[in-house]
DNA sequence: CATGAATGAGCCTTCATTCAT
DNA sequence: AATGAATGAAGGCTCATTCAT
């Protein structure tokens, strides 16, 4: 029930702009309409940039809380008092809990995925160098947005399906991206045959796994970033078998 | 918080046995006392198992109401409706909602804890096939548990900080497992060098991350049983590369 | 959307009786059934009277303050600190706010419907004295049922299209009953010829605003019902004009 | 209550003409006080045929929006969107919800008065050709006016003491201007004599029954109003009795 | 032991109104 | 005069938990 009623007011700002304030209405002087428009502009673009603050404020604030507490456990009321906003302002910029939590799952996963960049594999390219770069560019963006990983990983998946679809869509899309690097590996021979579908998850897996226990564990902090990712390559490309 | 008010009730019986009867209560008649206490046992072993059934039927409504809706999402409302019992009654055998999720992991874990056995390194042992058994087993467990494994996955960590210890635990525990397999591979020199500990999270997470996803994608419907752990395991011992 | 959502646990209630207890599950006790048995019966029985004192308490706190502060005003804190009940407790009776004013209405209607009577016309049945005793029995119904009519006068019709529809089924009710005594009338030559639709009409409304006025001013404090219902009676008949 | 904050701003003009621009302000040049002065006068003019304008649009779009939404589900924002205004101009020419509504009412209640006049019983007027435009002007109205009648009708008068006060005065008045007229033509006999207080609320009941329910069915659709009016009459005037 | 009516803290959300620009 | 972001009081509703019977 309650997660399909979104506040019209809020709905209509949604995924975009300000209503760009459509000019004034009314017998406005038409002369020096220049200076005017400029003015004009200059305040929508202003009012557009202290728009987006607040909402950064807003949704800044929700990190730190769902962070911290949870999801489940984090209420309006906490985020609003660390926003340091009141209760109608969060409502004018997110249309409820489930939505802000929809905001902060679409920053991460926009960060993750501006880093990931799908393997060439000629020989020229060194491929191994890419891989490298492609685990390393997200265990940096995870360490970076240690609250907003630990949000997605505590949280699990009971939120909301419209979450889970979009937590799915993202284990999905990654997974996908594996497995074609893998069906590439074994066109030209430098993986060996195996179950795409199955070792993709595997490989994924193992990175989820060390990626969160990093965060949890404060891992980062410990051993250098370079060390975990020789240790991961080699253990998905050597296996643990001895000499 | 109110989640951790615990009825005394509940919270006496709480690690343990039932009260055990605690003597007839009331006027009972003091006469014909050996008679009467062959009759109590036998009521007392009778009443102790109706306690179990009880215990049990909630329990098991539980799991199906959790799997189904998610942790959060499922109220006391539905447990019991769906267990037939009274609101009263559940309270009865458990001390909330949050400690009905406690038994259902301990549940979970207990039969996964019971599946796995340290591998034994000597040759004679032929570890591979340990190795196979351990995972086979773990794997037949969650299919055999779906419901049970679904409610950990999908309910993340969010619930309560005793029942993320408890889960970190569990976590760390395979972990360690699999750490003191990589050791004693590593000295025996059937595994390579490496850092155990990472190593060790790579192979939990792969191993987590397949088990998972079967059973949201009903994999195991598909794909026989022995392949996955075939692949899981030439995935963990020889890696990707090619010949 | 929100007008949707009702309790389960109140819908399931709704319109009847509690579940009845569907007897004792469990192991209980073979012998003695009969008294048991008994027993059961008297709890039950006892049981569903205190449900519906607790629900009349309710509803006929909810009739004074929606009478004394109109239906938008008032809020569901007022009806309960004037029921002194809990909030919890108002839920599970009622739906809501929208239910519970449903329920007046419906008792205000259903008392107004088992006093009215259609008329019968043929000489022997004195068609004159029904049509007083019909009027006399309505007013006297508002009259004992002042909060009530209250409600509905005061409120109009903007709470809910359901509600719209119970009312304005109600008035349809009444007009068709007019509208077929006046046929009948006409057709045995009492009734002159008119449009028995309009005037149906302008009958109902000359007695709901006696009524209701009569509500409003008390003015059946000051003049006797008898020479109310005459003048109506005698206003419908005869109309104004002189001799 | 909040209901009863009004803003400064807007209750200084309250009751009356917009401030008269209270003089130019700012920094107007103080010469040329002459030709200013008339330039003033047309740039005032013009300013208050602006506000005019201005309210009357918020004003309709306020009708439009009650008449389809009702008082109480209806919203400043519906408003003002409808308006195409902003939530500031709003309370720059109303006090608030209720302050519009009021305005409405006038309105209506402003118009229904102008065409109803006193009946002039001697013989040489016709007083039947008066009542029967009386009666034809007042439906005209509404047929005009339907969407602020629906407002009124459906509202009924939960909205606000200062409201009800306004419709009972409405409705006191005309019941009292029927009363008159019902004594008059009782003192030269061409009224039967009748309760007149009881008999005048009986016939502006009927009156308001076809009124509001016509409003309803879209009743002008199907019948000549003409028909209506006489059917009306002489309902009022013969009453039901047949020849 | 079993029951289920009662509780009330706390949640999410709305919206009339204000005020700085 | 016009704007619209900000406010926060208030409302309806849920649900884990208790306790008298």
């Amino acid at each position: 029930m309650s997660s399909n009623q979104e506040s019209d007011r809020a709905r209509s700002r949604k995924g975009g702009e300000p209503p760009e304030s459509e000019s004034a209405p009314g017998g406005a002087g038409d002369d020096a309409a220049i200076e005017s428009t400029a003015d004009e502009d200059g305040r929508v673009t202003r009012a557009r940039e202290l728009r987006r603050e607040r909402r950064d404020q807003i949704q800044q604030a929700a990190e730190r809380v769902f962070a911290s507490k949870g999801f489940h456990a984090a209420s309006i009321s906490d985020v609003i008092e660390a926003a340091g906003t009141s209760r109608g302002t969060f409502y004018l910029y997110f249309d409820g809990k489930r939505a802000i939590f929809d905001a902060l799952l679409d920053e991460l996963f926009g960060k993750l995925k501006a880093c990931v960049r799908p393997v060439d594999l000629t020989a020229e390219a060194r491929p191994l160098e890419q891989l490298r770069a492609n685990v390393a560019c997200a265990m940096k963006v995870v360490a970076e947005n240690r609250d907003l990983t630990r949000i997605l990983y505590r949280t699990g998946q009971g939120v909301d399906p419209e979450v889970d679809r979009k937590v799915a869509a993202f284990n999905a899309g990654v997974t996908e991206l594996i497995r074609r690097a893998l069906r590439g590996g074994m066109q030209i021979g430098i993986v060996r045959q195996l179950d795409d579908q199955l070792v993709a998850q595997c490989i994924y897996g193992s990175l989820k796994e060390i990626v969160f226990h990093s965060l949890e564990a404060r891992v980062f902090d410990d051993k250098p970033l370079a060390h975990i990712v020789d240790e991961i390559l080699r253990y998905n490309i050597e296996g643990l078998r001895g000499p």
